[in-house]
DNA sequence: CTGAAAGCGCTTACAG
DNA sequence: CTGAAAGCGCTTACAG
C-alpha cells in the first residue's frame, strides 16, 4: 500500500480510504486509487485488516455429517454466493463428533465473523464457545439446541402436512412416519407436521419407526424393521430423502415389497439423486435458493454488526415433486388393501 | 499476549517464543506459559502472525464438481485431517466454472501456504496466480495441466490394467470403455491402462464412447448411445463410479439390456454409493488413506518450506470390489454372446 | 477532502 | 537464556 501511495502521489491514509465506500474521499481520487490498485493487481493484506478492524470476512463453517448429499450441494453452493459478497469460508471438519469441538476451537483463532452450522452435531457447547468468541452462528436447516441463535429454514410441519394431504389424497388411509435424528429439529417438525394433519382428517395417529439418524443405512434398516410395525400401511414418509432412499431399498431387499404398488413412499429435500432412474423419488423440495440467499444476506448483516437480534427465518417449502415412489389407492378393496 | 506477559512476569518476547517449538526459551519458562496460556484460553492472533511471518498455516481448497460424491468425502476428511495438524482449511468453490479464478483470487488474499486442488476444472491460468502468489499447488487425484506442480494420485494406468485382466479372466471378449472429461489426467489414464492390456492380452482394441463429463447425467446419455457401438460387447469399463451408475441406468432404461447379464459394468473410486444395494458396483477401490496422508504430509512440508521440488506421488490402487454388475463369461457360444 | 501519527498483536534480529 | 525495540501492512481519530 506505500508502493500504491507513493506511485499515486498521495499518502497511505488516502489510498487506505479509497477501498471503503464509506469512508470521506473524493470520488476522483477513489477511482484513480482503484483504477491504478486493479492494474498493479494489489489488493489490501485482509490481516493487517483484520488485526485493526476485528472484522475478518470470514465466515467460519461448521460440517459433519456429509453422508447426507444435501450438505455437499449446500456448502458449495453457499461458498460460492459468500464469495460473491465478498467474504471467505474457512471450514471446521469433524469425522468424530467429539472432535467437532476441537476444529470449532482451532476456527475461532481465526476470528471469524460469523460461523454457519451445516451439521446436525454441533454441541451447544460449541455454540456457547463461538458466540463467547464473537461469533454469532447461523443454524441452516435446523435450530439451536437452546431455540437462540439465528436460523434459516424451512417450514417443516406445513411440509409434513402437505405430505400427509397428498397421501391421503391419494387415497392412502394407514400412515407411517420414519424418524430420523430425534434431537434434531427438522425431524420433529417434519413429523409433527405430518402426524397432526394425518388425525386432524380422521386417520389412525401414523405409527413410528426410529431410524435414528439422517442417513441410507439408517433408512435401510429402518425399512428392514416395517416388518414389526402392527397393522396395515400403504403410505410412509421419511424423515428427508436419503432416508427414504435406503428405506425403499430395505423394504424391497428384506421384505420383499414393491414400491409403489405395496407402499407409497416419501421424502424431505429433492436432492438431486432423488431424480435419478433408480431411485425416482417422490418428495418435497426444499426452498433452496431462498433459503441460501436469506443465509448471505444475513451473513453480510452479520459481518457488518455482529450484535442483531437472533431471529428464525422461515421460508415456505417448495413443490411436492411426485415420482414413481408413490401411486393412488383405491378403496374397494378398503379392508384388506396393503396387507402384507 | 502483552497481558499473559504481565501476568508471568515475563516479556512479551519470551511469552512469544514459548509458542515455538524450534525458538529457544528454558522449558521451565516455555512450559509455565503453555500452562498460564491454556488457563486463560488464550491464544496467540494468526492474523498478527501471519502478517509478521509471511506463513498463514492456511490451505486453500479449489473444489468444482461436488456432483462427484467422491469429493465432498475426501474434502471433509481431509480437511479433519489437515486441522489435526494445526491447519484451517479455505474453501473456493464456484458453481460456474468461469468463476473459479476470482474465487481464487479472494482465496489468494488471503495468503495460503498452499492450494489443494480437488477439481478437475482448474485452469492452468489460475494455477499460475497461485504459484506467482507463493501458493504451491497440490492436485489431487489428478495432474496439473502442465504436468508441473505436486500431485497426489492413485496409480490409474495399473487400475486399468487390473480392470482389464479382470474382465479377461472373467471370459470377457468384447471390451468398451467410458470416457469422462477426455483432459483429465485420470480418465486418459485409467484408458491407456485398460486399452492396451486388452490389446497386450490379445483382444480388439477397446471401443470408447465419449460421455464428456464426470458425471452421472453424461454416464447416463452414454449408456443411452451405446446402441451405436459397433459389434458385440460384453464388459464395459466406466471412468468412475458415478459415471458407471449413470450409465448402467442409461443401458438398463434406454436399451432393455440386463446389467450384469447381458453387460459387466465396472466402475472406478469405491465411493459410499457403490455399495449400497441400488447399484452393487463392481469397482476399484482409490486408496483414500494412503493418498490423504501423503496429502497431509506433503502440506505439512509445504507450510514450512514453500520451495520444494515438484514431485508426483504415485499410490497403487485398492482392491477390485467384486459386487454384482460383472458375471462371468462362458465362451460356449463364443460367436453369438451379448449380441443385441 | 487529505496527511501525519499512533497502534492493532504479534515476531525476531540484536544486545546482553 | 531473556528483554527492548523495530516493524509486519494496514485503519482511523485528529488536525488542518
Amino acid at each position: 500500500m506505500k508502493d500504491l501511495a507513493k506511485d499515486l502521489g498521495m499518502s497511505v491514509s488516502t489510498v487506505s480510504r479509497a477501498f471503503y465506500p464509506e469512508a470521506i474521499v473524493a470520488e476522483k481520487t477513489r477511482e484513480a486509487v482503484l483504477k491504478r490498485a486493479t492494474e498493479l493487481g494489489y489488493r489490501p493484506n485482509p490481516f493487517a485488516q483484520s488485526l485493526i478492524t476485528k472484522k475478518s470476512q470470514i465466515v467460519g463453517m461448521v460440517v459433519s455429517d456429509l453422508t447426507n448429499p444435501f450438505y455437499p450441494e449446500v456448502m458449495t453452493r453457499l461458498t460460492a454466493k459468500l464469495q460473491g459478497a465478498g467474504m471467505n469460508v474457512m471450514l471446521a471438519a469433524a469425522n468424530e463428533p467429539d472432535k467437532t469441538d476441537e476444529a470449532v476451537d482451532l476456527l475461532l483463532s481465526y476470528q471469524p465473523d460469523l460461523v454457519i452450522v451445516l451439521a446436525v452435531t454441533l454441541s451447544s457447547h460449541a455454540q456457547e464457545k463461538c458466540e463467547k468468541a464473537g461469533a454469532p452462528c447461523i443454524f441452516f436447516n435446523r435450530l439451536s439446541a437452546d431455540g437462540l441463535g439465528f436460523g434459516v429454514s424451512c417450514d417443516n410441519e406445513e411440509g409434513g402436512r402437505r405430505v400427509a394431504d397428498f397421501l391421503i389424497d391419494s387415497g392412502h388411509r394407514d400412515l407411517v412416519y420414519i424418524s430420523a435424528f430425534p434431537g434434531a429439529s427438522t425431524n420433529v417438525e417434519r413429523q409433527n407436521g405430518f402426524c397432526r394433519r394425518a388425525v386432524e382428517r380422521g386417520l389412525e395417529e401414523p405409527r413410528v419407526i426410529e431410524a435414528g439418524y439422517f442417513t441410507y443405512e439408517a433408512g435401510y434398516s429402518a425399512g428392514l424393521r416395517m416388518a414389526d410395525v402392527p397393522g396395515p400401511a400403504d403410505g410412509v414418509f421419511c424423515a428427508n430423502d436419503i432416508v427414504a432412499i435406503g428405506f425403499i431399498e430395505g423394504v424391497q431387499e428384506g421384505l420383499g415389497l414393491r414400491v409403489p404398488e405395496d407402499l407409497s413412499v416419501v421424502g424431505f429435500d429433492d436432492i438431486t439423486m432423488a431424480g435419478w432412474p433408480s431411485h425416482k423419488l417422490t418428495t418435497i423440495a426444499q426452498p433452496l435458493q431462498e433459503m441460501m440467499k436469506a443465509t448471505v444476506q444475513l451473513s453480510v448483516e452479520l459481518a457488518r454488526e455482529r450484535h442483531l437480534e437472533p431471529r428464525i427465518n422461515r421460508i415456505p417449502p417448495g413443490e411436492l415433486v411426485q415420482r414413481s415412489t408413490t401411486m393412488p389407492r383405491s378403496h374397494a378393496k378398503e379392508d384388506t388393501h396393503a396387507e402384507r
